[in-house]
DNA sequence: GCCCTTATTGATACTTGGTATTGAAATCCT
DNA sequence: AGGATTTCAATACCAAGTATCAATAAGGGC
């Protein structure tokens, strides 16, 4: 459990977010949502998350904010592209937070933390595989399952 | 809607099933699991699809059967790496019929269908991206979004 | 071919993950 | 500060999948 401070039984004094968050607010502010503070708790707890998260377990994180709230604030950092989706190597998903860009997870199987693979060009390669077979890509999604260096240490 | 015959209020006179159904039939005996007109039922269903299918979807096909027979055969045949997963581009996960070996599918998204792309040799790029990045790799999830022959022509 | 052991079935209850609803409260704009 | 509108939280609801368990059916030994 998190031990970030946690009182919302005030209203006005908004417990000071860090800049990770005040940065996603903004972003949200420009696409017209509003700053409101169980949002704020929702962003921080995903950013403060060390490997992807579920749902659940950001509401078991919150109890102050209700479940509804968890699950329509992940919707909306999904819409915005600041909450990617990630899959495990069992099927389950998972959430995460990222950049917007397009990138791919390394995904640790053995501590479950996940790191971004930006310059990956797999594009072509799979370019290439999917015209041989008739096919016209437009997209792709991949998952990179192994041991992080730690792990591997280990 | 499949035309095949499901006259399923007789007993003994079990009704022809494809050859494919036979074949897996014969190879969940090889594991030690029983002949039965249920799991027959469920598997010649799910060949009968023509793209990437839900269990829900089978059980709306199959009203005959039990819905927990239903979610057990595909989980005996996932088991047996005979029907395995399928993730579409909107995170929605489905299932598909297949060989056993590791393969990639190539997903239409217009008309749905799915193909299978085996040659495949994104292994050997992954595994030095990931290295680069202090990964060890040990297995990866690929699929590729695009339209199909067909789609592409229309 | 019959019987017995064991796997399998199906009906239903339950669990889990996520969405819709709705009155109340907070936010932003001027 | 005032007021329209978003957002909140609680709860009811829905869908997907699993557990339970008595009844049934496969398959092997004789």
């Amino acid at each position: 459990m998190p031990a970030a401070a946690q009182h919302t039984g005030h209203n006005h004094p908004r417990p000071r977010s860090p800049a990770v968050v005040d940065d996603i607010v903004a972003q949200l502010a420009a696409r017209g949502c509003r700053d409101t503070e169980p949002r704020r708790l929702v962003i921080g707890a995903a950013a403060a998350q060390g490997r992807p998260f579920t749902a659940e377990e950001l509401c078991a994180a919150l109890p102050c904010v209700g479940r509804a709230t968890v699950y329509r604030g992940l919707r909306l950092l999904v819409d915005a592209e600041l909450l990617c989706r990630v899959l495990l190597e069992d099927g389950e998903m998972r959430y995460q937070l990222s950049h917007g860009g397009h990138h791919h997870h390394l995904l640790c199987v053995a501590c479950g933390v996940s790191a971004d693979l930006d310059g990956c060009d797999v594009e072509g390669l799979l370019q290439d595989a999917a015209r041989t077979a008739g096919f016209q890509m437009s997209g792709h999604w991949l998952e990179i399952y192994g041991r992080c260096g730690e792990c591997v240490a280990i």
